[in-house]
DNA sequence: AAATCCAACTGATGTAAATCAACTCAAGGT
DNA sequence: ACCTTGAGTTGATTTACATCAGTTGGATTT
């Protein structure tokens, strides 16, 4: 029996909180967050691969990412899986539900991973009292339609080089947000779940992360990638490469 | 010169309107919904190819579809034109440009087009008092990131015959919803834009309608879509088809 | 009515990525 | 220590779609 105990006696408020910038507090004034703050709830971390909500259930609240990642997925009609999302620390996931009143995605943890859960119900009677709440909300779903609309645009007219390409830019841009490097990263996700998101196969995923580390753009080992070379990376998504 | 003069003498209001339902007042009172139609601009219509906003403009509003149709398309990183959107009458664009307080898509007419202007900046001092209209907002962007899922999915995993037969689906359904058949279906865009969207080219679409046709899925004239068996299209949705 | 233009269609050919098929390797289980 | 399992990689082959190259036909111009 393994038991992973992770730290969990003193949970960290919003006040102390690593990503609080890049989260819902955004321009609260002190006693405006800590009446957010007291509706959050800090869940005890999920080991990977456990639930958060399912396609389906009932829409109760939206999640920030503490620690760890989330992948987002839904069934489509012929029954395959679809990977709409990966959310890294400071990011807020769970925004689907809101239209039907149900959840359209299944979220689950790629790794072991701490979440807070805002009731959105709460949420958006803070959000009555407090303006600014209230625009930070409308802002945040935004901004995740903008961030599926780069993902469309990705998919509808990229190459497998320019999909991968980007998306380990877009990573790497994420993780500095954290204590992180932004050329040494762990992916924590599956070549499948990678290739399925992409819109690839895990062959040319494979093929395109093995031509990739010949040109020097990368080193590969496992899930643990080297950014050698990130101009080259960007390079490729310009106009048509010439480049042999 | 051509001149089109389109009755504008009586603006409904959107106690009239015939797209009422699918937009912006649902569950309000006749009170409410008067402070709400207040604020709505009605403009005069859009010339085919007219622009509502461009990539980059300030935000300041967002928009209802009365008749007619849009396109929204970006600018990706290597300057190739990216359609992210078509939108018919009773459905609303504009939200991608809320998170940055500028539009990133540009929108324009596919045909004569009349929409209506809601300034966001007064609707959501309106959303303040009237939390009911805060609500519908937020399940209004919600809905947006539901539909761009959907898209994702659809360019990830799926082959052309099945992108061209979910487009058409998708856009016969939100026809029926105005006065107009499910099955005779006028396309306001052109095969390029659509092609554009889907991933595909040009060729590949026209192709495609051909082999629907000789199919009897369809007929097809120029921009004129008749749907003769519409649970065939559905079918190609499914399981990995073994048709001949 | 002839000339021009352009969107749409069609045919021939090329190619990027999918598919099919081993093979490797590390992790767990017994 | 051996067997199993599954993720990842690599190679050979196929294929769906892109690309290239006309052709057609309706609309607009002259």
């Amino acid at each position: 029996m393994k038991k992973i105990i992770v730290g969990f006696a003193k949970p960290l408020g919003c006040h102390n909180c690593r990503m609080k910038k890049f989260c819902l507090p955004l321009g609260l004034d002190a006693g405006d967050l800590d009446k957010l703050e007291e509706l959050i709830e800090r869940k005890k971390p999920l080991q990977p691969r456990e639930g958060v909500f399912f396609s389906g259930d009932p829409f109760t609240s939206i999640y920030a990412v503490r620690s760890g990642s989330i992948k987002s997925f839904c069934i489509d009609s012929d029954g395959r899986e679809q990977v709409t999302g990966f959310y890294f620390p400071g990011e807020i996931f769970g925004w689907d539900g809101l239209a039907d009143e149900q959840y359209q995605n299944t979220a689950i943890a790629l790794e072991t991973t701490s979440i807070c859960e805002i009731p959105y119900e709460q949420l958006d009677e803070l959000g009555n009292s407090i303006p600014s709440i209230q625009k930070h909300m409308m802002k945040l779903i935004s901004r995740e339609i903008n961030t599926e609309q780069r993902l469309i645009a990705l998919l509808a007219g990229n190459s497998a080089q320019q999909k991968l390409a980007s998306l380990l830019l877009s990573i790497s841009d994420r993780l500095v947000k954290q204590k992180l490097s932004s050329t040494r990263l762990w992916l924590p996700m599956s070549r499948g779940e990678i290739s399925n998101y992409l819109g690839l196969t895990v062959e040319t995923v494979s093929r395109v992360l093995g031509h990739f580390q010949r040109k020097k753009y990368l080193a590969v080992n496992k899930k643990e990638i080297e950014i050698l070379d990130k101009q080259g990376l960007r390079d490729l998504l310009l106009s048509p490469e010439e480049v042999e």
